[in-house]
RNA sequence: CGAGGUGUAGCGCAGCUUGGUAGCGCGUUUGGUUCGGGACCAAAAGGCCGCGGGUUCGAAUCCCGCCACUUCGACCA
């Protein structure tokens, strides 16, 4: 391919509104066009990317004995009935009428779909386990996208379902797919990517990891530990501390006057955040009524903890004149009627708090919740935090870290099999609901990923693996017949032997070509100039600059066969 | 869903306050000079100024409505 007749622009200027690198240096490289919020359109640069990795995917998911088939973008709502998310799920699934009014919707995940298929199939316990998969387009209406491809409402993702006979088989099978996700993001060039425990969410099921790519422009927060790998996201890495019990002093009510925030209060009682209880408000999405959590003063509130707790939709509260309350004061004593009161486990073994008293400018010290309100149940709903006890290790070694999730593999359960009904004949002649998995991964939010996980202030810088091409030519002063000569001979050897060249015969400066050149982020670069052809050589660098090497004219051809052999090697393909 | 911002050439922007011929840089085309990190000179093409209404002799500019995009927040498998 030259670059001369590649589809694609680049551009000299960030486009305006480019938050993260990857997105900057995508819309620079012309690899996507945005077509609407959230909806792009990839140019072949990005498409010869897009579908290496699917290509990486594919082959691991067929080592763990997936079958690929494909459903359909469209559904009738029917099915989606049946599981009853037709119902739960909000406006990010995407509703349409066909001509004849029937209600459609758009797939945005396909466990209905192969719930469906395999009813009809997998009827005898004698065909299980198996797994299948498909690549394809999923649509989901994202309140809020960003970030060029790493957040959009339509996009290609690798999704996968299993099906097992008993809990431990679906286990072992989990295991292999958690090591095939490995194996994915390491032949992609993205090594780091790790996976975290994760809560798994309106998916149902008990046991889920996301696969994360640690970046401080990630969207998600992750919980990790400085002395071992304990890892996990902040819905399921519970908060641990140890509490300092203070001196056990009698309840006290004492003027607080305009004293409304944790910060005015320890400065104003001269006390630290973590001597006091600090009350987050919530209202509960279906009547309103407030459920008040008590959480030490340092700390904040996970709703999603939270929500799982209650099993019901929270949102933060909307605190009015009549509602008695008074915020700013609120402890857990003096509350109206019907509302919901929580403890968090992070006041448990504190003898000496300060709380608010229910009433304006008023707060209680030497407040002893055993004492003052007797047994009552603590619950993990706090945010874990920096510095915060590891429940593996169990070192004050907690940390958080941003992350851009990658993929996830949940362990689903029967949620599905049982609300669609989907039974098989078991040994003993009894019905019974298959167990299933389910494994994704986005795909082009993967290739944006590598982008922000390797790239320089010049552009992307694509591992050998998934590069659009493996060696682009460069040649300079195209108006030298022995360098067009020599280049065209190294395009057609090199092509001829598998190596994917892309060719930048244009008569342009130097400048131009080599920042387009690190705009395309070809990994291996060969240099044809005149200069070089009169002693004899031809300059072969590396994209990341860790390698430049001027090579005899008669041994580039093997020198660059032999570098993109090694580096595929090196990551699990081949030329 | 809440609060801001922006819509003018392919891209980045100025012009709007104070209404009067549609501008600049990059890119594109042509000719010439250059040639190892976004060269130079000369010429040219390219616009429903987001859409609809209003005010006015006259609207990119003022007023009203809508739409789109975008940032932060809420939400999210």
């Amino acid at each position: 391919m030259k670059v001369r007749n590649l589809v694609s622009k680049r551009f000299k200027e960030t486009p305006a509104d480019c938050q993260i690198a990857s997105q900057a240096l995508m819309m620079r490289g012309g690899y996507i066009k945005p077509v609407g919020n959230g909806i792009f359109t990839l140019f072949p640069i990005t498409k010869r990317i897009t579908a290496k990795i699917e290509n990486i995917i594919r082959q691991e998911m067929n080592r763990i004995d997936g079958q690929e088939v494909l459903f359909p973008v469209t559904m009738p709502a029917d099915m989606w009935r049946k599981s009853g998310r037709y119902d739960s799920i909000g406006s990010e699934l995407l509703r349409f009428k066909d001509r004849s009014g029937g209600d459609m919707v758009l797939g945005m995940t396909h466990e209905e779909a192969s719930v469906q298929l395999m009813t009809d199939v997998a009827d005898s316990y004698t065909q299980y386990p198996f797994m299948i998969y498909q690549i394809q387009t999923k649509f989901r209406d994202e309140p809020r996208c960003r970030g060029g491809l790493i957040r959009v409402r339509e996009f290609t993702m690798k999704d996968a379902y299993s099906f097992h006979t008993s809990q431990e088989d679906l286990e072992q099978y989990y295991m292999r797919c958690y090591e095939a996700y490995n194996r994915i993001y390491a032949r992609c060039g993205v090594p780091e990517v790790v996976a975290v425990a994760s809560d798994s969410g309106m998916m149902g099921g008990k046991v889920s990891h996301e696969y994360m790519l640690l970046t401080d422009v990630g969207e998600d927060t992750i919980v990790l530990c400085h002395d071992c790998d304990y890892r996990a996201n902040m819905e399921a890495a519970p908060c641990l501390l140890n509490n300092e019990p203070g001196e056990i002093a009698p309840l006290e009510k004492v003027d607080t006057p305009n004293v409304k925030t944790i910060e005015d209060l320890c400065a104003f009682l001269k006390i630290k955040p973590q001597q006091t209880c600090k009350a987050v408000m919530y209202q509960r999405n279906v009547d309103d009524s407030f459920v008040i959590v008590f959480v030490r003063g340092d700390l904040d509130v996970n709703e999603t903890k939270l929500r799982n707790y209650l099993k019901a939709e929270v949102h933060p509260a909307v605190v009015t004149e009549d509602s008695g309350i008074h915020a700013g004061f609120t402890g857990p004593m003096g509350l109206p009627e019907g509302t919901t009161i929580v403890y968090d486990s992070s006041l448990k073994g504190i003898e000496w708090l300060a709380t608010g008293a229910c009433e304006d400018d008023k707060h209680y010290i030497g407040f002893n919740i055993a004492r003052d309100i007797g047994e009552v149940e603590y619950v993990d709903v706090a945010k874990a935090f920096d510095g915060g006890i590891c429940p593996v290790c169990g070192k004050p070694s907690i940390y958080t870290s941003r992350g851009i999730e990658v993929g996830n593999i949940f362990q689903l359960g029967t949620k599905y099999t049982e609300s669609m009904d989907m039974t098989y004949v078991d040994q003993d002649g009894s019905l019974k609901h298959p167990i299933m998995g389910c494994y994704g991964i986005g795909v082009g939010r993967l290739a944006a990923s590598v982008c922000e996980a390797h790239h320089d202030d010049y552009g992307p810088v694509w591992p050998m693996s998934i590069a659009p091409w493996h060696v682009q030519i460069c040649s300079l002063r195209v108006d030298q017949p022995e360098v067009i000569e020599m280049s065209q001979k190294l395009y057609d050897a090199l092509t001829a032997r598998g190596v994917e060249v892309l060719w930048d015969d244009r008569s342009v400066s130097a400048g131009v070509m080599f920042s387009d050149a690190d705009l395309f982020g070809v990994p291996l670069r060969v240099i044809v100039s005149p200069k070089g052809l009169q002693n004899g050589t031809i300059e072969i660098a590396t994209r990341d600059k860790s390698m430049k090497e001027l090579v005899p004219v008669n041994e580039a051809e093997d020198f660059v066969v032999r570098f993109v052999e090694d580096a595929l090697a090196k990551l699990e393909c081949k030329l």
